[in-house]
DNA sequence: GGCTCCGCTACTCG
DNA sequence: TCACGAGTAGCGGAGCC
């Protein structure tokens, strides 16, 4: 088996060079993914330092909880179901407790998030349940599901992957440690088993918005590149613009919608989704669209050109020439064609942004191993990157890390990040 | 009847 | 259509022995 492994290597090798030479890509191939296999070998190799005895007190202070809720959702529904089934819980809220606004799914009612969210006031159920559901996602994924992959010498090596993603990034998985809690505190609190070895402290750092930033640089849209070398809280300044509003008097509200359109624009823009997310009609996302874009011009100019170009080539590509095949565009489905307008306009924004921090993890790799340094990257999660730094050797390493992610590449906006230091994963995240 | 496989739906992250 | 990109867990139906 392992002389038809490397045979198929060797015989592929001609063909593979010249294929890629053919797409632009060889570059791409010598210059950044193949150190990063190295790069990327190393990180597993090292692993994060993880507290099993912690895991299972979070697991035993969630259990408790999860069995108060479920006492409860059973008394206010009269009756004992499994509540992890979508199934009979939409029976349960839609056909016995009668609630309004029953969405049908494929195999029955929708009971997603973003639908009982609407139904809150209606039954004093609805938030017990998102409770557990929550709760109970955290106790089977993180705290029991990590415990299954803490080895003998207390860590968990993850496998990362880097020919998964249609954008160029990486991804993880046995265990996925790209998706560890963050956003709710009692969640995020998982983070605190993530620890360095004994005589290292953990450095984070993360790039500030990097995909806006890519959009700007790539649009070449002078507003938004003036805004960013101008004041930080670029989302603040797009509702001060987009809804005509003095920079001091910008409403939380007015942020927060302005926020939700960057978000939208590098997804790639459609009144129907945006309406989704700020749960507004499709005609008010529109309109804040069309402002958007009298804001922005040349942002709309480059998007649309984006989309023109995958149409005619059949591809979009990165600023380091990573292409995606975008067949959908040539589909007879309406809906398809569309998910491939979306697609050309997002895959250039992330797959740049992904190219990037690749740039970075193999330069602060390559120099930790240059300086005989024993701190080592373990972990990148898209525009994060986090060290296991030894303590005499703290300050050269955050030079090294800080230096090489924002010298990653140059664009016509400057790469800001946020840096942090602290004994857990919790403390920097 | 018990087993595996897989689509669906839910949650998590950037 | 949880907008773009990912991974994991539980349920429950289909198919097999």
């Amino acid at each position: 088996f392992a002389c038809y492994e490397s045979f198929v290597a060797f015989e592929a090798y001609d063909s593979i060079v010249e294929q890629l030479k053919k797409t632009d890509m060889y570059d791409l191939f010598v210059n950044i993914e193949m150190p990063l296999v190295y790069t990327l070998f190393d990180m597993e190799k090292r692993g994060i330092k993880t507290n099993k005895e912690a895991l299972k007190e979070y697991s035993d202070k969630l259990a408790v909880r999860i069995g108060e809720l479920e006492k409860s959702i059973y008394e206010q529904a009269g009756e004992e179901f499994n509540i992890n089934s979508p199934k009979q819980l939409g029976v349960i809220l839609f056909e016995k407790l009668n609630l309004p606004f029953a969405k049908k799914t494929k195999t029955g009612y929708s009971t997603a998030a973003s639908v009982l969210e609407k139904l809150v006031d209606y039954h004093p159920i609805i938030n017990k349940t998102l409770e557990y559901r929550q709760l109970a996602k955290l106790k089977s994924t993180y705290a029991d599901g990590l415990a299954n992959y803490i080895g003998k010498d207390n860590k968990i090596h993850t496998k990362f992957h880097q020919t998964i993603t249609a954008t160029g990034r990486i991804s993880s998985t046995d265990p996925n440690l790209q998706n560890i809690p963050i956003r709710m505190e009692l969640a995020r609190a998982i983070r605190k088993v993530f620890t360095p070895e004994e005589g290292f402290v953990f450095i984070d750092a993360d790039y500030s918005q990097i995909e806006l930033r890519v959009l700007a640089h790539m649009s070449g849209d002078e507003s938004l590149i003036e805004a960013y070398q101008h004041e930080d809280d670029i989302h603040k300044i797009t509702a001060s613009k987009v809804f005509h509003t003095p920079l001091d008097e910008v409403s939380s509200l007015q942020r927060s919608n302005a926020k939700a359109v960057n978000f939208g624009i590098i997804y790639g823009i459609s009144s129907f989704g945006l309406g989704q997310d700020l749960n507004i009609s499709r005609k008010e996302a529109e309109e804040y669209i069309e402002q958007y874009f009298k804001t922005y011009p040349q942002i709309k100019e480059f998007l649309d050109n984006l989309v023109l170009e995958a149409e005619d080539k059949g591809y979009v590509s990165t600023i380091f020439g990573r292409r995606r095949p975008i067949p959908e565009l040539k589909s007879s489905n309406f809906m398809q064609r569309n998910f491939g307008k979306r697609v050309a306009m997002n895959s250039p924004i992330q797959g740049t942004a992904a190219d990037i921090i690749k740039i970075a993890m193999n330069r602060v790799n390559q120099e930790l191993k240059n300086r005989k340094l024993e701190s080592r990257l373990i972990l990148q999660v898209h525009d994060e990157l986090l060290i296991e730094a030894k303590v005499e050797e703290l300050e050269e390493v955050k030079d090294i890390l800080v230096t090489e992610m924002k010298n990653a590449t140059k664009l016509r906006v400057p790469l800001e990040l946020g840096v942090s230091i602290g004994e857990n994963w919790y403390e920097v995240g």
